[in-house]
RNA sequence: GUCCCCAUCGUCUAGUGGCCUAGGACGCUGGCCUCUCACGCCGGAAACAGGGGUUCGACUCCCCUUGGGGACGCCA
């Protein structure tokens, strides 16, 4: 039998971070076993479902790379389907149809609310002669559920858990509409879409007591269940938008690397020993649902950081330059140096040590695309004193009549020129820095001048030493 | 209210009765490295919710308490 997951969401709003999770673990499972990763769109609920939201969810999964297998399927495309198995249970004599209308339903609850008793459905029509049915109201089918007993479920992630079947009621399954409800739709769309293994979150624990009860019904033995814990907030309450229940696309917006976020969102819950960093390989060779945790984590965005930031030291270049280059493209408008690509990218062995997320990394990489001459800020201007620039004047003479243009050539050329002034390397470093990046922070400044080129960094410091902050006072 | 689940450093977690003086990671922090900032390296503070059992021996097993979370729709 081969292993065969689904992810389920409902096109209400985008993918979510916890859904993201909850496909990330169901892929890890299938692609682990060899088996299949299917796409269902719950999308019943004709009133809230959006095409865009589909189209969020999928691109989402996409960005992820979280690839299914085959199609994308529709639930509510096969509400026939649904409704056909509901006639049979009823044929069969498992379910019933039930007159209750909504107020009296209503009124049934609220009774049972002020008695202190439990608010299920009483059961009322289960055995009640069709006959006495009222006039103008349209039945639903319930499930003839088990009222003695109990249901256990084998949970993959949870263990053994039961309950009395006392506790479970019988759930409408076809509405007076016709339409399926969700119980209705999901086991029957999970059995004939052979699924073996269903991953969800913990808030369907209760729902599989019930659909349990439907399969058997429908005489077949359930999936295997794996209800995995829910991501909480900081605050271990649910997951606020403001602590991270966003759409994944808002974490590519913030600047985080797919590959980060699946490397986060799987350890979130889930451990192999000691390793933290885990790539997809790694984590396809070692997943397994007994490794996953059952108490609820919270989201932490300093993790996440720190996870990110080693993905990008280990992205490729050219990638990031790519990543980087439309923000930057539109940033600086007229203002983006010819070659800025080209030197985004040789620069980005330094500028990506330097960053925890895309956003940072174009914030210091601007330098590398402005076109002269290039804005110095405040405190980098603070540097260029009288003295400096009389320091930086010699310097220039000297990087002028360089043969060799290379970070080591430089660095030694540089390590030079301090000597003989009788400065620490720093005194000219700084100063330099500031002429070349507009900053006072960026990478190595010897790297960074081979990554400009020879013309770029004599233009630059002419540039500074024409204008009028060459002449600022000193900072006291 | 009823039912279900959970409980190790601030956070993510390792730990399946003796390997625990409780390990790793993030964060915090001291130092080294150093042209700035990072990276890297070395060090530090930081946890078994509480109470009962079981046992020669409990972080590990059982019970209770407390604290979190979830589910109780003709929503999904």
């Amino acid at each position: 039998m081969t292993v065969t997951t689904r992810f389920a969401p409902s096109p209400t709003g985008f993918l979510h971070i916890g859904g993201a999770r909850t496909a990330l673990f169901n892929w890890l499972f299938a692609r682990h076993h060899g088996g299949q990763f299917l796409l269902r769109i719950e999308d019943t609920d004709r009133a809230r479902s959006t095409d865009a939201a589909v189209a969020a969810i999928l691109d989402g999964l996409s960005w992820l790379e979280l690839n299914w297998d085959g199609e994308a399927i529709s639930q509510f495309a096969r509400r026939q389907r649904h409704a056909e198995e509901a006639h049979r249970l009823l044929d069969e004599g498992k379910a019933y149809r039930c007159y209750c209308s909504q107020e009296e339903l209503a009124a049934m609850r609220a009774a049972a609310k002020a008695e202190g008793r439990s608010m299920l459905y009483d059961g009322r029509w289960r055995d009640r002669n069709p006959s006495e049915a009222p006039a103008g109201i349209e039945p639903v089918i319930r499930l003839k559920a088990p009222r003695e007993g109990e249901t256990v479920i084998d949970d993959l992630v949870q263990g053994i858990v039961r309950v009395d079947n006392a506790q479970l009621d019988d759930m409408v399954l076809l509405r007076a509409d016709c339409t399926p409800t969700y119980m209705l739709a999901v086991v029957v769309d999970d059995l004939d879409m052979k699924v073996t293994h269903i991953i969800r979150g913990d808030d369907h624990l209760t729902n599989a007591f019930r659909q349990y009860q439907l399969y058997t019904a429908l005489g077949f033995s359930p999936p295997a269940f794996a209800h995995i814990p829910l991501i909480h907030g900081p605050d271990g309450a649910k997951l606020s938008k403001r602590h991270g229940a966003l759409g994944v696309e808002a974490y590519r917006d913030m600047g985080y690397l797919p590959e980060a976020v699946c490397n986060y969102l799987l350890r979130l819950g889930w451990s192999h020993g000691d390793e933290e960093i885990i790539d997809r390989r790694q984590a396809i060779a070692w997943f397994d649902l007994n490794a996953v945790g059952r108490s609820p984590a919270r989201f932490d965005f300093a993790k996440l950081d720190s996870l990110n930031a080693h993905y990008i030291r280990q992205a490729d270049d050219g990638r990031l330059a790519d990543l980087i280059l439309p923000g930057l493209t539109a940033r600086l408008e007229g203002r983006l140096a010819a070659d800025a690509q080209n030197r985004l990218k040789r620069g980005m062995r330094g500028l990506k040590e330097r960053a925890k997320n895309l956003s940072e990394l174009a914030e210091n990489s601007i330098f590398y695309a402005h076109s002269r001459p290039i804005p110095v800020d405040d405190k980098a201007a603070r540097n260029l004193t009288p003295e400096a620039s009389t320091l930086l004047l010699k310097v220039r003479d000297h990087l002028a009549s360089a043969e060799e243009w290379n970070e080591q050539s430089i660095e030694s050329l540089i390590r030079h020129c301090a000597e003989i002034a009788g400065v620490k390397l720093g005194q000219i470093a700084q100063p330099l820095r500031a002429a070349l990046t507009g900053s006072t922070v960026s990478p190595s400044i010897f790297e960074v001048m081979e990554v400009l080129g020879k013309k770029e960094c004599l233009g630059r410091l002419d540039d500074v030493s024409t204008s009028p902050l060459s002449n600022a006072p000193a900072a006291v």
